[in-house]
DNA sequence: GCTTGACCCTCCCATGATGGCAGGGTCGAA
DNA sequence: TTCGACCCTGCCATCATGGGAGGGTCAAGC
């Protein structure tokens, strides 16, 4: 494998050689669908991705790690928007680490609102599911609520 | 109410003479947004919405009903879907308890789940944002997390 | 050389709940 | 009659993701 030949090299072989890899190659090492891959480049994530003659996206390391750090900030829960701006900090020298913590204690803010409602919700329906006898009679305190609080339920 | 008339009058007036309301009394009685109360119609949450001659749409008492059944229903977090289960077993007098409770049962699981996964997410940036100066330099863990776990950021 | 299957391309559509806007009709009061 | 408030339909946008159609490319085996 890899070893080099003396055949005119279709463009895609020649550049596998110099270390790029296809889309596929890229899906497998970065964990990031073939999908997403594409839909990143459009959104000016990937920069500079070349093509074969055959019109084959090519990567370098340097794109698989960005579909890594990618993925990982999305696994995190940022925003493409927030990756977006975590991305130019992450590729610039002369970023300030004050400016990526900002970044992230807004995100950490943001879902600590989400899970206070959400905790809140679950409160509301416990209780209800609680005072819920959950047998084969009609009467049904969730319902009640949910038709407009303990009044009635017309 | 409801008695004939002699001069001709228009639907519309005729309709609310008769306790319909139009969709702009029926958002302020709902709170329902109008776009929603049309969507929710849509999705045929809402039946026999009658019409007035010029195309109005007209609501009765239950639909305002039904509107705020829809409305709690979302602020607890259940989905269009789940919705509609819950109103098919509020207009089902020989629904049993169990049935709801199983939906809101289920619905909690939901909500725990997803308070769980945003829970892990805090906790780690939380880490970060702790091990982060914050500064003026560049030197950022969390950038490096994003870059793959503590190793290098190349 | 030809076939085959895996892979790649672009373009369009769908999700779920919600809002916005455009273009046009209706109502009621002044 | 006019004006402002209201209603109608229909289309587009969100956000991140996936699905599928229709078609081109590549490498291996015959």
């Amino acid at each position: 494998m890899g070893t080099s030949v003396h055949k005119p090299l279709p463009e895609r072989a020649e550049a596998i050689e110099n270390g790029l890899v296809d889309i596929g190659q890229a899906t497998r090492a970065s964990g990031v669908s073939v999908k997403m891959i594409r839909h990143y480049e459009e959104l000016g994530l990937l920069k500079n991705v070349s093509r074969t003659v055959a019109n084959y996206r090519l990567y370098n390391a340097q794109h698989i790690h960005t579909l890594r750090f990618i993925k990982r900030s999305r696994t995190l829960g940022f925003s493409m928007e927030e990756i977006q701006e975590l991305l130019s900090l992450w590729q610039d020298r002369r970023r300030s680490s004050a400016s990526v913590k900002k970044i992230a204690a807004r995100h950490v803010e943001d879902l600590q609102t989400k899970i206070s409602e959400l905790q809140g919700m679950v409160n509301t329906l416990q209780h209800l599911t609680h005072c819920c006898a959950g047998d084969n009679r009609p009467d049904c305190p969730i319902l009640d609520d949910l038709a407009g609080g303990p009044a009635d339920a017309s």
